[in-house]
DNA sequence: CGTGGTGTTGAAGGAAATCAAGCCCGGTGG
DNA sequence: CCACCGGGCTTGATTTCCTTCAACACCACG
């Protein structure tokens, strides 16, 4: 992000300074609100199914997934989280959580001081906008999601996967070299779009063919985004959509 | 509902009330944030994808379903909406609805004052937690919907699916004779699984032919309950989820 | 009395799961 | 240093589930 104000660096306040304008004495609140970080190796859960919520945190750094395991050991991942991505807001409410939180790569995080956010957003309607903006967003991520694997093809389904990601990557402030690498496993691959590791590897090959990706070891590498956009009939209103900013 | 204060009647009130008491006093505040009533006849949309959202609602009776409509013709179905259930709080957020929503059965609704309804939250934070609670509730009722799209089979996911409509409604005050019935098409029902219509009915027959269900011509009506959980692999725990109500 | 939404059936083809190996590579420990 | 091991990836063969296509019966409705 150019031009920034320096207090605006943190992570929340990069994401939702990319929603609508805030200013320094906004980003300087909502850094109010940061009690500690914290860290997370890859593998580690940041929360496990049926466990009591722990503190709200927003990432600072790396992957991290929300998920769910079935009783057959299968397991469906539900969303990627990214930098100025938040988890744990339902703690307030909700007295188990309802899918696990893992680490992917290595997570650094942020705790945050829920009442002191809550106190914040009352006293500030504008950031609380910008709050609600960013959880509907989430929702509709999550809607194009079970969209997705209801009813696309798998490989249109990878596709819009892999561009979502890189976009929203871009979306934080992470530079388009970077944002074109996603640090997955082809099973985390599979599991997110509902298929088997095996045929999810096939999907990616037949990407691979066509130049639109390679692989390393533990990622994937978009070569050719706009290859990307048209198997996965990407809709540029999605995530596009602007907030109403004013109020 | 037993015993409820009078004005607590108002859907939202009583979905509320489902979570966690509210008293007479919350209720009739709720109730003034209504500001008219509405009604929308079967096949017809409240929002489609794209428009400009109008107001924020609260069903009163009927059945509705938030949709996606993809290009090739085919539907997915997100969720469905009963009786207390609300939609369009994102009117104040979004610019332009990212999926539609449309009437099943004929619907009556309440449109709602969207600020005096926030403001009301900002003054009352007991309120706003239940409020956030039923959103919280909502996100996870997707959730579960996404986990059953991309890993149950097919005919796990519909009885889970038949298994939490007649649990929503039942908690939303609907007498348990009335909850067992689900007026839903099998198309409706295909779309909301994510399979064809074809496929749906075959799953359909097999859950009638071990009297688990049977079939009207627009609608399918719960037999046998504990049956249906049986297949589904039924969670308790899912939306039994309590609250933490104390602040 | 047609017409269209709904439900039902059969047959055939396709997409994806499953089963079963085997490879590559990085790390660990003997 | 090398052997071994395990996580990640790849391939082929087989089976299962689900879609598609094509009819047709059945109300409910205008």
């Amino acid at each position: 992000m150019h031009g920034l104000p320096n207090a605006t660096q943190e992570p929340l306040a990069v994401k939702l300074h990319a929603l609508g304008r805030i200013d320094e004495r906004d980003a300087a609140a909502l850094q109010s609100c940061v009690l500690a970080e914290g860290h997370l190796e890859p593998g580690a859960d940041f929360v496990r199914f049926g466990d009591a919520y722990p503190a709200a945190i927003v990432i600072l750094s790396g992957w991290a997934m929300r998920y769910r395991e079935l009783s057959d050991g299968s397991r469906q991942i539900l969303n990627f989280l990214i930098r100025g991505d938040a988890a744990g807001f339902a703690a307030t409410i909700l007295a188990r959580a309802d899918h696990s939180i893992g680490a992917i790569t290595s997570v650094r995080y942020a705790r945050l001081d829920s009442a002191r956010l809550l106190d914040l957003v009352g006293h500030n309607p504008r950031l609380g906008v910008l709050l609600f903006w960013s959880v509907a967003l989430e929702e509709a991520v999550l809607r194009e999601h079970l969209v997705g694997v209801g009813k696309r093809p798998a490989l249109q389904q990878l596709a819009h996967l892999l561009v979502e990601l890189a976009e929203r990557q871009r979306r934080v402030g992470i530079d388009a070299q970077t944002a074109r690498c996603l640090p997955l496993t082809q099973v985390a691959l599979a599991d997110a779009i509902g298929v088997s590791e095996i045929h999810g590897n096939r999907l990616l090959q037949t990407l691979r063919r066509d130049g639109l990706v390679t692989t390393n070891r533990r990622a994937v590498v978009i070569e050719d985004e706009d290859g990307l956009r048209r198997i996965a009939r990407w809709d540029d209103t999605y995530l596009h959509r602007d907030a109403r900013l004013c109020r």
